[in-house]
DNA sequence: TTGTAGGCGTTATCAT
DNA sequence: ATGATAACGCCTACAA
């Protein structure tokens, strides 16, 4: 008559009841052929009724070295996964490519200051492949993951030794978008970008800040705006940066850039979202798009072709990206090597915001 | 001069460089306080020199017996998570709640049949409490956690034993948007409802069907729309169930019950997603909303109020929701009891989707 | 402050 | 077909 408190069974714990060893326990769920159905069923049915779940999930990853599980680290709060269009659509890619795989698919939290997950969160996730999404370039989070060993994608991100890697021409499409506004005409610009660094910066951006750009996708854009408009003879333009990609944010930064006499007669935006914040401003002022000023965006999210007007914009395929990188990732997982990187394509949008110059 | 492979280094590996024991080597890492600066800094270097990652999550979670991690179940694939308008909102809401706490959010795949998880899949998930959302009342999945012993926090579910639960008055809701039609003076009425069952199941549901529905939330939606009917007097009112809450379902069916010459004069949806696709039928036919038919939805997503035209829908509040969940899941993480559910309100907001019938 | 020893619950490799 | 036994890598009293 123990006193033992409920303890929960464990393999042990059928094995002991059945009379036979873990191990046969252990076959009895995971190899069924290799004993007798009948053994195999007293064992089930014993472990049953002494309410056993099951091989415990953590105890068998350690045993096996996998939990089939790919983990997803982000530079932003979790909640951006379902809030921010572009991310969810990347995210929403990511996980039909995972989805039928039995896998589960880990967010890890990326911390308030956009610097990505810290490294002890990466340390203490349970994963067998990550995919990075946007961090900075010297996030620490990236190291942690290589420390570990875990075979990783990246998307968005600069070239890692040993990393997949899916990719877009940022500054190509930045480019395409700069050149259009010049073809119309346009001579006197502001660029609204989000983060350049995880640090929460927010105004306009010196000269000095843009080459310390950290964010890949950041710094990519804009040079690509800028590059493409100094080409043409455009220099000292105006670049506001928002500390995140929010159209509250780009709003307030619009109210003031498209004040005055010289104000811009275009705007291009790092994103669609700030784009938005950019034409609500415009409307604030009593500024018609885009009689008085051309906006542009990036990403073409579902909402550029609802805005009003409707918004010119550079498309990247961002369920492809996601698709892609999930494709990677499953790759890595069946121990694959990285490969070359996958290169997406980006085009320009032509809708409603943008117009010649007059 | 050994031959081995380069084998991972472990705790072990750097306690013998070192010349301590396991435990300090352990305490470096989780206890500093447990021994002095000199020699944590001596092993964490010796560590940093050798490659070893920090301990393992894995190895750790088994001896810690917890994973810091938080799984969601879903009835969907995993993709719905970023897709689905409500339940991306509800999962913005349950994330910014655990946002902050360090833990993960995993996402547990459903499987194409809208049954939810599989037991396997949840046997194998790593996380120490589950937050459910609306599954069939008898999925396999609620069962297996039950079975792991983990806590559980359902969403839009029936009462389970032990369990945490977050509810919100459909059934009252719906009667809610069916009183308001028949004050309107309407008296011909059509449903549109998503799945009765995960079985895929699409087109008229007949009242059999109906009476054996394993979705709380179809179920208590429906209810709440015929039983308000009934009361006044109004029977015989077709359904049709989509398999899914996707406009195009619902487009279709609406293509069908709005054809005829006593086609309904108002369609009670159970989701914002089904009236935007009924909407569209009726766009598709030639009638107008809401003088030739009403149309009201649930839910109110963002989307309700930029529909055209804006659509009158029942608001439940979908952040809150996720948030509330997320509050009892931490709750239960602290060891804490499930408590009483919590119980959130509808309001009915009216827009332009319905109108006097005439 | 540091070390010892036992445990966490499985899986995997050989024998038998 | 089954069973011993050794990993898997770490945590944590408790003892020193």
């Amino acid at each position: 008559m123990d006193v033992d408190r409920p303890r929960k069974p464990t393999l042990d714990t059928v094995a002991g009841a059945v009379g036979v060893s873990r191990a046969t326990v252990s076959n009895a769920y995971n190899r069924p052929d290799q004993l007798s159905a009948a053994l195999r069923e007293r064992i089930l049915e014993t472990a049953a009724a002494l309410g056993y779940p099951g091989p415990d999930p953590v105890a068998r990853s350690l045993a096996t070295r996998h939990s089939a599980a790919v983990a997803f680290m982000l530079g932003q709060q979790l909640s951006a996964s379902f809030s921010d269009p572009a991310l969810s659509i990347v995210l929403d890619g990511l996980a039909s490519t995972v989805d039928g795989h039995d896998h589960c698919l880990v967010l890890m939290p990326g911390g308030a200051d956009r610097g990505g997950p810290r490294p002890q969160t990466v340390a203490r996730a349970q994963a067998d492949v990550v995919v990075a999404y946007s961090l900075p370039d010297d996030a620490p989070a990236l190291a942690a993951v290589r420390a570990r060993g875990l075979p990783m994608v990246v998307i968005d991100q600069p070239v890692l030794p040993d990393t997949a890697r899916v990719e877009v021409d940022d500054a190509g499409g930045a480019r395409l978008a700069a050149a259009h506004l010049l073809e119309l005409g346009h001579r006197r610009f502001a660029v609204v970008t989000f983060s350049l660094r995880p640090d929460g910066g927010n105004g306009p951006a010196s000269p000095a800040r843009l080459a310390e750009a950290t964010f890949r996708v950041s710094r990519d854009r804009l040079t690509g705006y800028l590059s493409e408009l100094r080409a043409a003879g455009v220099v000292d333009v105006p670049v506001w940066e928002c500390s995140g990609s929010r159209r509250e944010l780009s709003r307030s930064a619009g109210r003031t850039l498209l004040t005055g006499d010289d104000r811009p007669t275009a705007v291009l935006c790092a994103s669609d979202e700030l784009a938005f914040g950019v034409l609500q401003a415009a409307r604030d002022l009593g500024l018609a798009v885009p009689e008085d000023v051309s906006v542009v965006g990036f990403d073409d999210v579902p909402a550029a072709e609802h805005a009003e007007p409707p918004l010119t914009t550079v498309r990247q395929p961002l369920v492809d990206k996601g698709r892609h990188a999930g494709e990677l990732a499953l790759r890595l997982l069946d121990g694959g090597r990285p490969g070359p990187p996958t290169r997406l394509a980006v085009t320009l949008v032509e809708r409603a915001s943008t117009a010649l110059h007059t």
